[in-house]
DNA sequence: ACAATATTTCAAGTATAATTGAAATATAGT
DNA sequence: ACTATATTTCAATTATACTTGAAATATTGT
């Protein structure tokens, strides 16, 4: 039955092997993740996908910091700063906790973790 | 030195101690890296902001797939899926090869490693 | 050479994300 | 209450990414 499946679609005969053998195009799809986990993903991914955004993180990861500090190292206008800043929030990469004047940043576990894992495979030739 | 530029910055004492003791803001930025990195880094997640592409990475950890099958699985039309295999083939996380009337695309070393490592994070609650 | 299938490319339209500058909020010090 | 500083929010613009359908390319089999 799967092989009905696979013969119809007409593909080349090694692929076609090994489809048969984890269930035709129906087997592959089980053995995918559900949707919503896409989602997670897409949405993590997209925080991270600004050099802006990867430089806060990197600066973070360093120390926490009020906004003005971040300002005088990434060098922009208070509102894109603050655009940012909100992105990753909402992603949970960062938090902030006021503190008198000021707010102080800080970077999650769970972004921190993700950053350390990820330097290795960028800052290394 | 680093004193003074932190000074006229106005924050709070606990940021100032310890940005002193890396140098102040000139500090920090040292200690990030070149803004090449961010490029990069940024590249790579841009291709992964997608629930379709992310769908497709997925897909290929499994086999190597001609289009037509992963057309199967993602449903969507021939332009739109060409699109996404392009965006993922220009960020290097998958290769097509050409066999006879089909173009059967893996995934690569590095996308594998990336996604495998990623698999945790997202998996597991 | 021709027809059929697989895949990509292109141009136009639509949707989403980023930037800008002005106005709003919040806190601290006078 | 008033002023100054820090930060965010908002509405309008601009830029970028995604989608769509038609046309182009490439390969195979006749």
């Amino acid at each position: 039955m799967a092989r009905k499946e696979i013969d119809y679609l007409s593909i080349p005969e090694e692929i076609a092997d090994s489809l048969c053998s984890c269930g035709g195009v129906e087997g592959l799809i089980e053995q995918l993740p559900p949707d919503t986990v896409f989602a997670q993903m897409q949405g993590w991914y997209q925080a991270c996908a600004d050099p802006t955004r990867l430089k806060i993180l990197s600066l973070l990861m360093i120390q926490p910091l009020c906004v003005c500090v971040i300002k005088a190292v990434v060098k922009m206008a208070d509102s894109k700063l603050s655009y940012h800043l909100n992105i990753l929030k909402r992603a949970g990469m960062i938090e902030g906790d006021q503190q008198g004047q000021w707010i102080i940043y800080h970077i999650t576990d769970q972004a921190r973790a993700f950053l350390e894992q990820e330097r290795d495979r960028f800052q290394r030739p």
